[in-house]
DNA sequence: AGGTACATGTAACATGTTACATGATTCC
DNA sequence: GGAATCATGTAACATGTTACATGTACCT
């Protein structure tokens, strides 16, 4: 039950229509928790229905046409509650691992490069973690930025850090791929 | 799709039956990958209809009745492909991010408490693998166990050490929280 | 009038969760 | 024969993904 809750956060930064939403999600919400217009189109009706929200007054409600949503206090104090909750960490869940497990059975061919794409790729997102980092909280200059939202980049860049250190350590472990063939 | 490689990867390791695959991802592949018994009944039976399993002979399909599966050739040439497809990694998506952006907008309250319960969740299961590691992984004694399987294990090492080194640098940058009052 | 971007939505399906139903085997 | 355990399954629902449908606003 995590995306009506990010949807809520959202809103209360900034009462906002699905669409607006939805690029919200595809930048910095959605660094931890991504969603699609539609599910956000489904979850916006279904708050909306509950009473945790509620669209801005609007003439009709046609098709096509804008429609802003902002929380209402019922919406506050849901948020509020579900922030403190006891809800246990989500286990880990990871195909990657589930290949090397299935490499141990089936054999590790090709398993080599599809490692070394994944490091490529895990450098690039920490990279780019790292850059918004120095720009949004810069040591020194009187603690920009709030420290909550620095810890959830704080997470994001640890967690890259550690994938690319783990692919780095696997790859020395893995027995060396057959050389390319000249063409 | 990521289920039925799991199981394929676990019948492979040695034929199963529904329960008894059940219990095994409740133990060793469930550290990486969980799945319910109604899940692996589910795609058993989609397995066997695709032809990449087949039920071990039974005179007649009785419920109640053990059910034996192993893998085809099929099923193992499948896994193969997988384990070295390019597949991108898994963005990050846990709903304790979400709740530290939701605190910076309705407010800490409570989330301190929150915080230290699952730091000495995280706590626990790094224990937990570490102790495993030690039994399956000893040092020295002539490279036991896969180097593959000991990389799985590795990366559940990591992921915790690095939730709980996260959430105690996070636990400091947390305003106080309003002492506890006296019974 | 056509194209493009904006904006909201439906439909169908895959995956994961929760609750419940049914039968077989063993032990007392 | 009743209880506990083993074993397979159904049903209903929640969540997430993919493809498609419909309408508005603006520019040329």
């Amino acid at each position: 039950m995590s995306l009506p809750h990010a949807i809520l956060t959202a809103l209360l930064e900034k009462p906002s229509s699905g669409l607006e939403l939805t690029r919200r999600f595809d930048k910095s919400i959605g660094f931890f928790w991504s969603a699609t217009h539609q599910q956000i189109y489904r979850e916006l009706s279904r708050l909306e229905a509950t009473g945790l929200i509620r669209a801005l007054q609007r003439t009709g409600p046609v098709r096509g046409q804008k429609k802003e949503y902002e929380v209402l206090p019922a919406g506050r104090a849901e948020l509020a509650r579900w922030t403190a909750a006891a809800d246990d960490p989500r286990p880990i869940r990871d195909p990657l691992l589930l290949r090397l497990r299935a490499a141990a059975v089936v054999g590790t061919a090709g398993l080599d490069g599809e490692l070394r794409r994944q490091l490529a790729l895990h450098r690039e997102s920490l990279a780019s973690y790292r850059t918004i980092e120095r720009r949004d909280f810069a040591p020194g200059e009187e603690d920009r930025g709030d420290p909550l939202q620095h810890a959830v980049l704080r997470a994001g860049i640890g967690l890259e850090a550690f994938w690319v250190q783990w692919l780095e350590e696997t790859l020395e472990t893995l027995p060396a791929p057959p050389p390319e063939p000249p063409a």
